[in-house]
DNA sequence: AACTCCTCCCAAATCGATTTGGGAGAAAAA
DNA sequence: TTTTTCTCCCAAATCGATTTGGGAGGAGTT
């Protein structure tokens, strides 16, 4: 009665089954999971005696014999001051929401993950069956690490420079950022400058290479800077300085993560410049943010529960070994208008 | 060379790093875990042979063997119309990334269950060490799926009618509703209503009885309606009109669900009434929903970050067995005065 | 020398399922 | 009658760790 020990009745086990049903664990478990050869009679009784008792099979033990844990891990591979902000709700807890439902549904629970410094070590003691990492960077050490450990993992927009190695929902960040650039074009603006993160990431490079082709079409000067993603707020603001140092006719300012560009607006009102009248601001994902901004940004419908039901779908094929295509087309992201960008 | 079922080499197993170390598999269980009695050079060796080998454990075993599985789940007993709106990201979104991060810290991984029907047969799929869940209600179903099984619970919010048998963290409804109300008088209300949900739910519960506390001491009409969850904004709307229809003179509404108050204002407004000047509204959580009402709702921060890191603590002193407390006090909820109750 | 204590280690049991590799017996074929 | 072919079932191996219950051998006591 070593109270700290005590752990009410003992869970029945398959035994028990075989043994009130008069037959083996092996006709048992061929009976219940409709394997196997067994008396149609057989199999009915073992299944009555089984819910009789009210026996559930042990995970852990299933687990074990079968290597699969019927779980997945979602990960983010950017830092919490831009994928959550101060509030933590963004980008990561928006995918998490819809796609925890979708993986439920199939039968599969969603583990959390969040950004941390020390989850490197962490990760090691989650037991998954695969894992949808969001927008991973180039090498990705996560990316890494779990696929050294067998782990199946897609991703939620391209990783860059890893071709074919991790299959994944295209976000399409090319179209995004081309609509964002015409939109500013059509808005009036002629010096549009470009700020995204330092890393090598799907959104940046993407964005970057789109921008780089508007603007050699449509005649317009090259005005990229980076900041870093861990400053937050607080880099894009200071990136707006920079560039309004250098480039003081710029009229418009692209900045594809939404932390930056509420920076950027704070910034440039308290440079005294009115947006959008005399500098536009657009941004990317459409989280609270975006929509609390003073005015509130113009951005982009990125669809993400859609995009998150598809993740799902992708690393559930892929665990299974069904032929899965290695690239999903998530369906169009839509522009947004806002305050930001267009005078009410 | 079967590719359907070939998983790439082996893996290590801890028989391996017995015949590499040239002890038995005893002995390098007890190394590497720094229990038995082992010779510590002995230890040292086992533990560089373990590491040079890249050996690490199979989780599954280990859980099998422990018993322990070191995750834990998240859910709602709230339907996501009210939990988490159009947009998914609600109370729940919110104490999941704080909860995942506090779990993760300490070793504990954490699975998301949102909220869905068919969830009921689901929940037996999973295998979690412990659950937290968010604002029980009476009898509630989930709860005693799991403590059936034998899962530790705990809740966010107390369990109504059900006293001592879930510990929690007390979210002090009773004073969220004092303030909530005493705001309003102070801001000239005369005729308050109180729209709360039907089920019975502790916020529900305490804020009505301070709502009729607070009328008594007023010597104010005590004008209660309910709506139903699953209703969302419209139900909030639709109980509203009722209101409007059966208490003209009223001038002020307390809707502690967020989905009810933005409906309340939608019906206020198509009625002809002003808000905050004719009638004033509040709500409870401080959500994406609260504030980009127009006008933004008055509401309440909740401290969701703490009270998530202290369900954790909660759930892991219980699961550990240690002497834990049943209630853990929530920080003091703070009023969030905006435009829905106080004129610009 | 005989006995008791330690220290350090190990073989085997255990967790609870699934899977493998037959075996017994009835029906069908020779 | 003998052989073959089914159908239905089971004992034992397996997954990979942790825990139990000693055993061997050296040091210290009487």
């Amino acid at each position: 009665m070593n109270s700290a020990k005590y752990r009410g009745p003992r869970r029945l086990t398959i035994t028990d089954v075989a043994e009130a049903a008069g037959v083996s664990r092996t006709t048992v478990s061929h009976a219940l999971n409709d394997r196997g050869q067994v008396d149609p009679q057989t199999r009915a009784r073992v299944k009555e005696v089984a819910h009789q008792l009210g026996y559930s099979p042990n995970l852990k033990a299933q687990r074990l014999r079968t290597g699969r844990t019927h779980s997945i891990a979602l990960l983010s591979s950017m830092p919490f001051a831009v994928a959550g902000g101060p509030s933590r709700l963004g980008f990561m807890m928006e995918v998490a929401a819809s796609a925890a439902e979708a993986a439920l549904k199939q039968g599969m629970a969603l583990v959390l993950v969040p950004p941390l410094a020390e989850a490197k070590g962490l990760l090691d003691e989650l037991d998954v069956d695969g894992a949808i990492i969001i927008e991973p960077v180039a090498q990705d050490p996560q990316v890494t690490q779990l696929q050294r450990r067998g782990i199946k993992v897609v991703s939620i927009g391209r990783q860059p420079e890893a071709e074919s190695a991790v299959p994944y929902v295209d976000m399409q960040a090319d179209i995004t950022g081309h609509m964002l650039l015409e939109h500013l074009a059509a808005q009036g603006a002629r010096q549009i400058a470009l700020l995204i993160g330092q890393q090598r990431r799907h959104s940046y490079v993407d964005v970057e290479q789109a921008y780089r082709d508007f603007t050699r079409r449509h005649g317009m000067p090259c005005l990229i800077t980076k900041a870093e993603e861990t400053g937050g707020e607080e880099a894009g603001a200071e990136a707006c300085r920079r560039l309004l140092a250098e480039y003081p006719e710029l009229d418009a300012i692209c900045a594809p993560v939404d932390a930056f560009a509420v920076g950027v607006v704070q910034a440039l009102q308290q440079a005294g410049r009115r947006v959008p009248e005399d500098v536009r601001v657009v941004t990317r994902y459409d989280g609270l943010r975006a929509q609390k901004c003073q005015p509130p940004l113009t951005a982009v419908n990125l669809h993400l529960a859609e995009v998150a039901g598809q993740a799902i779908n992708l690393l559930l094929d892929h665990i299974k070994g069904n032929e899965a295509p290695a690239i999903i087309q998530c369906p169009p992201p839509e522009l947004i208008v806002r305050g930001s960008s267009a005078p009410d």
